[in-house]
DNA sequence: TGCTTCCTGCCAACCTCA
DNA sequence: TGAGGTTGGCAGGAAGCA
């Protein structure tokens, strides 16, 4: 409820006015739809995921089945719903609902895929392919803030017109006439600032001290306090900054909306007129902020000397700038990692090769005193706890404070790590962001011949990467597992674990039809083996430093004694 | 309690470009 | 060809679920 609204009333019963027949607010509704468009940007209460390109956009399905006919239809409905095809456009999108399984917690990323299951339940995701993520974020910036800042200033009229186009075939009456004609559309007014709202709140231009930034944040993460009325800071809708002035938040929305050319400037104030990052940045003793293809500007701190890199849009902090970029996909989903074997899709690319390994069954974790070799790191810690009654990571690494992990020198590895029998995957151009023809010849072979005889068929149709999206979205926490359960594979590989459905947020299941093949598929990985515990073959990898290429009884007890046993 | 996924520092392989 | 950037694998604890 709105503290205004509290306190006219109050005023109206204590003072000797009589009680007034109807109590209106005039600024409710917009303090509302700036608190929602906030809460999207922060990814709170988000109940719907939308995906146009590669982009994820969370958002609250009350407001887009209030703003737009289609996804009103297309968020009650429980089949997917073909998006309105483009008038006099290209051939029509299909927008696909996907129904994220309410019994994901049963549908772990590990564990087979299920079969198209109907969605009973209204959808999640809501895909909506051909539509560039670009155009989606604009419109739907329009549909939280009722404003819409046109691109170049509205002199880039292809990028107008398909915001139109975008407008229509989703019924939002007010962008339907963008991109038409020259006066079709008559920008909305901007949002009326609330009366409490201080025009002249003394903070003029320049860059703002990090402490009011820290202040515009608490303001974000607490919306009844006192001083969010009263300031009420006006969030960009691309990357959610806040800004004082109207005009201010104008013009970084400009700069926003240009993308990489702001990145060094209007990010954070580095060297610019923009506010100041949060408190501990060192903006004056660090690199200007720095921006990386498809991805959000991200902070740099220095805490205790250390730089930090931060994640602008869930505030991670992370050491390296490798590590943040990694993370980053989590958000943007720039890139996709498909299962070869079923239909999940991962937003790392380490978690699909982890995944990859309960199908094919490969045992790369053999013990070194009695050469039983294990699918999972945690099973081979389990297995020497509990015969051999050591713990690996004891003696082989040293643990980080923030979980990572930093090798020692001269460590003695109690297990051996066996090399991947899959062929190391070929990188492919950085620049052009999917590779546009296969790597290898054998790059369409099917799934391994070692697989199961129920095994599920070959490589899944895998979404198709898109261009680097142009805004990275809030989603925290954010679906780092798609499902796609349009094809009834089942992936039932043998041997899988049932994973217990771990992460069950992170599961989304597809209901979308199978597309058409990836271009960029890997090396199916070579027929597996049956396991040879007791038969170390495949010793003296590149990656086994401590083994010896045979098993005896003297190396057995030789290693035993090593590890003080 | 068992098991899986997530997370993140570190590092090597790979790619791009001057 | 070397420098610098990108990508992905590894380790192993944390978190979460059944």
């Amino acid at each position: 409820m709105s503290r205004a609204w509290r306190t006219r009333r109050h005023r109206s019963q204590a003072g000797a006015m009589p009680p007034p027949a109807e109590v209106t607010d005039p600024s409710h509704a917009p303090a509302v739809l700036r608190q929602l468009n906030e809460q999207r940007l922060r990814g709170l209460f988000c109940d719907v995921t939308l995906i146009a390109g590669d982009t994820k956009f969370p958002a609250h399905r009350s407001v887009l089945a209030a703003s737009s006919p289609f996804f009103r239809e297309a968020l009650l409905a429980s089949a997917p719903l073909p998006l309105p095809p483009v008038i006099g456009g290209s051939a029509p999108n299909p927008a696909t609902t996907t129904a994220a399984s309410s019994s994901s917690s049963s549908s772990s990323s590990s564990s087979p895929p299920p079969a198209s299951s109907p969605a009973s339940s209204p959808p999640r995701v809501l895909e909506l392919p051909g539509v560039p993520a670009a155009a989606f974020s604009d419109v739907l910036n329009f549909i939280y803030s009722a404003r819409l800042a046109l691109p170049d200033g509205g002199g880039d009229g292809a990028a107008v017109a398909e915001i139109g186009a975008l407008g229509r075939r989703l019924g939002i009456s007010r962008l339907q006439g963008l991109g038409e004609g020259g006066d079709a559309w008559v920008p909305p007014a901007p949002a009326p600032m609330a009366p409490s709202q201080p025009e002249e709140d003394g903070f003029g231009p320049g860059p703002r001290p990090a402490r009011e930034w820290e202040s515009d944040r608490a303001e974000a993460q607490a919306p009844d306090s006192q001083p969010a009325l009263s300031r009420q800071p006006l969030p960009c809708p691309r990357c959610g900054k806040s800004f004082i002035h109207p005009k201010r938040l104008h013009t970084h929305e400009a700069q926003c909306r240009r993308g990489a050319s702001t990145r060094g400037s209007a990010g954070l104030g580095v060297g610019g007129s923009g506010p100041s990052g949060p408190t501990g940045m060192d903006a004056s003793a660090l690199p200007p902020t720095v921006g990386f293809r498809g991805g959000p500007e991200h902070v740099v701190k220095v805490v205790g000397g250390h730089v930090l890199y931060v994640c602008a849009a869930c505030e991670r902090s992370y050491v390296t700038l490798s590590s943040l970029k990694r993370h980053s996909n989590v958000h943007s989903w720039r890139r996709k990692y498909p299962c070869r074997y079923c239909e999940k899709v991962f937003a790392l690319a380490e978690y699909r090769t982890k995944h990859e390994v309960w199908h094919t069954g490969e045992r790369r974790y053999q013990c070194i005193f009695c050469w039983e070799t294990f699918v999972t790191y945690y099973n081979l810690k389990t297995h020497q706890r509990a015969f051999h009654g050591i713990s690996p990571g004891l003696l082989a690494s040293e643990k980080t404070p923030n979980g990572g992990y930093k090798p020692k020198l001269n460590t003695l590895k109690l297990y051996r790590l066996l090399p991947m029998r899959a062929a190391k995957r070929p990188y492919k151009t950085y620049s052009q962001g999917a590779p546009e023809a296969p790597l290898s010849p054998s790059l369409n072979t099917p799934a391994p011949t070692a697989m199961p005889a129920s095994s599920p068929p070959g490589p899944p149709p895998a979404p198709e990467p898109g261009p680097p999206p142009s805004v990275i979205t809030f989603a925290h926490p954010a679906p780092s597992v798609i499902v796609h359960g349009g094809s009834s594979s089942g992936g039932t590989g043998g041997g899988l674990a049932n994973t217990g459905g771990a992460q069950a947020a992170s599961v989304i299941t597809y209901t979308a039809p199978p597309r058409p093949p990836k271009k960029r598929e890997y090396p199916p990985p070579p027929p597996v083996p049956t396991p040879t515990p007791t038969s170390p073959a495949t010793a003296g990898s590149p990656a086994t430093p401590a083994g010896p290429a045979t098993a005896t009884e003297e190396t057995k007890g030789r290693n035993l004694r090593a590890a003080g046993l």
